[in-house]
DNA sequence: TGGAGGATGTAGCCAAGGCTACATTTGAGA
DNA sequence: TCTCAAATGTAGCCTTGGCTACATCCTCCA
């Protein structure tokens, strides 16, 4: 039935759908972008809890996201096997060069992220928790588009006085 | 003219983040749409292949998904056990009303978050790619959000004359 | 200085969502 | 009708990311 070709024939497209090749594609993208989104959430914390305090402990980390200290320190020593981050027993949790690139990289687009939700209506509290999400998932064009947006809501606001 | 949120200064706490209790209901919140991401993602493509081929079989799910046959029938199963769709031993698959709810809102939500990619000027590949990750954290006043910034856009270009 | 209590580590459980390999069923065409 | 390729199902493995329960370590202060 489907041939390897696929020269003409445009199998029905769907109300805008991607053709399925490219939808494999974009589902594996996502999917690839899943396994990383817990990496992130922890550098991006860690990063967080040296700044203003100093040290990133497993405890703070494990109340901050809400699960168990020994869920932390099983995934801590996952990123630590993938060169993310440097512990030893007992002692608190640092960043490697890489696992710093990686929370600098996050923690600016977590924040453009929600900058963008609120210039485009959204409540704080909504923005803050809907950036967690969808942060992960934001490919660097979409991103520049959000700065574009951000930009030109903000400009139009000041040129209205105000 | 766009909606603006957030006239006045906001609390800067260690870069715009939220108090650490609300942090962690985020983080819970986003947890839990990760579970379901898959769910939504079967029955869109469940509802996709009954209205364009009639029947959803496991082998075209798995082609579209990029994934074995096997992880799909152990997937459906679970969905089956969850109650959203419904199948019988070598049979194509159905969905059940509350799985053609969720496939209707999703397909909706989907086409919405694409919609308003495209709008702000991200490019169409990149536009289907990042909706696939991005919709299962949209919430319901950032879809309302979007689809504010879509007709503000869409106003204005048929305003300028095109 | 010696505990006590908090922090850390370990063990073992679970479900989800991947995979490969193999077994069974279906159904279309010779 | 009968066969055989494709579809479906089953078994068993793996990793991740949760959990609880218990063991060990560290540190601070009485």
């Amino acid at each position: 039935m489907i041939e390897m070709g696929e020269t003409e024939a445009e199998p029905h497209q769907l109300g805008g759908m991607p053709a399925p090749d490219q939808q494999v594609e974009n589902f594996r993208h996502t999917r690839r972008a899943r396994r990383t989104e817990i990496a992130e959430d922890y550098v991006e914390l860690i990063a967080d809890l040296i700044d203003s305090g100093g040290e990133a402990r497993a405890v703070d980390i494990a109340r901050r996201l809400g699960v168990s200290h020994a869920t932390v320190i099983k995934t801590v020593g996952r990123l630590q096997r993938d060169g993310l981050v440097v512990t030893k027993p007992y002692r608190a949790i640092f960043l490697t060069d890489e696992g710093r690139r990686i929370a600098i990289w996050s923690r600016q687009r977590h924040e453009l992220v929600v900058k963008f939700l609120l210039a485009i209506g959204v409540s704080k509290e909504v923005a803050y928790a809907d950036a967690e999400g969808i942060e992960h998932h934001v490919s660097a064009e979409t991103l520049a588009a959000f700065e574009r947006v951000v930009g030109e809501i903000n400009g139009r606001r000041s040129a209205s006085g105000h």
